[in-house]
DNA sequence: TAGTGTGAATTCATTCACAGCT
DNA sequence: AGCTGTGAATGAATTCACACTA
């Protein structure tokens, strides 16, 4: 029921992650209001582009002295966030595998990697950065029995596509792939990939451009 | 001179970034053309923007039996890339930076990390899959040598905005920035922040988007 | 005075739809 | 018949600009 709670844009998602971030961090210096064209400095985006992200949220925040921190921080949660903690999985314990791990250590988010998996039976049965590591044959029963609907796919390239097989038939809902490569699934998993070749081209191709600019 | 080569936007470097490695795969495999509606299936696109994307380039794939693969792949990379390869530098030899060291070892590519910094003297002087590891203090020395212009930030985020400072006075053009805060800098120097946690987020979002619909 | 909220205008990206080629 | 190339139409995201508020 509550039909189409209003369709907000990928880029509109992106940008309220990320003002929750810098608005905990803010928080936890005291600052308790916020302007909007504080937010605009942290997404490199305009006041207005800001206060149109807030409005989607269903906002609040009050004029001439800007928006409250903490219900800012409440209302994108409500937004973002799952009613319970997201259990995620990591599938692939290689270097990457555990760099994401320690990456994702230590912080309470609205989401937590309960579990790793790889193929490598000498991985298996170890702690890795606070986490059990399990055997693929065993993660349908580990994906069931913690609820776990999200995966971190960070498998060499050549495996991706059969790995992500398992998964979707283990039900994942969600998947965040880091293999350069793209997936293939059959039924409605949301699949996102994050390529980190192609960043890196993104990233040297603009510094070029810019640079042209500058020559005029 | 030559101004103005046309603007092409961001999404479609992007793209353009993936077809091409889609196109050496399957160069690989030894086939030499290529439909627009076999490219807009990696992208997740419609073949209409594949032309577009390709028109962008100066393309010239022709009619009925689609375009030359190996034709598409100099094309793109005569857009894409330097005229020679790129040299780029990792910063921060933590779990994050060993991970990208090897996720970008052993491919060739049109760019090539060469180098490795950390303030940690115990990292420094050793070679850390396959890149020697220099200390902090010597950055300004080697990117010059070494004519870097592009650097990978994974460092711890405390540190990041420090780092970034130094890696500006270093004369770098561009910042792949793998910590999750914004970097001000003060010149022109393109910063492309890549945000696990916001990526993570959006996928658990989005998956639920999905679900949403489904029981629409 | 210095901010917010938001219609309207604008800019940018994508898709449609169809002529033209092979 | 089945593709490409591309103007024109559409649709989405961003910015403008201004009334409004504390």
């Amino acid at each position: 029921m509550l039909k189409m709670k209003k369709k907000i844009s990928e880029r509109t998602i992106e940008r309220l992650s990320i003002y929750r971030r810098y608005l905990k961090e803010i928080q936890a210096q005291g600052k308790s209001r916020v302007y909007s064209h504080e937010l605009a400095k942290v997404v490199s985006g305009t006041a207005a582009q800001v206060r149109r992200d807030l409005m989607e949220v269903g906002c609040n925040g009050c004029s001439s002295k800007g928006y409250e921190v903490e219900s800012l921080i409440i209302e994108i949660g409500d937004l973002l966030d799952c009613s319970e903690v997201e259990n995620v999985a990591l599938v692939g314990v290689g270097n990457l595998g555990r760099a994401v791990l320690g990456f994702f250590s230590g912080k309470k988010e609205n989401f937590d990697i309960v579990a790793a998996f790889d193929s490598n039976p000498d991985k298996c049965g170890r702690i890795i950065c606070g986490r059990r590591c399990y055997h693929m044959d065993d993660l349908q029963e580990v994906f069931q029995k913690n609820r776990i609907s999200t995966a971190i796919l960070a498998v060499p390239v050549e495996e991706a596509e059969k790995v992500a097989k398992t998964l979707v038939e283990a039900g994942v809902r969600a998947i965040l792939n880091f293999a350069p490569t793209h997936l293939t699934v059959n039924n409605d998993v949301f699949i996102h990939t994050l390529d980190m070749t192609m960043e890196l081209e993104k990233t040297i191709f603009f510094s070029r451009q810019n640079l042209n600019l500058k020559e005029g």
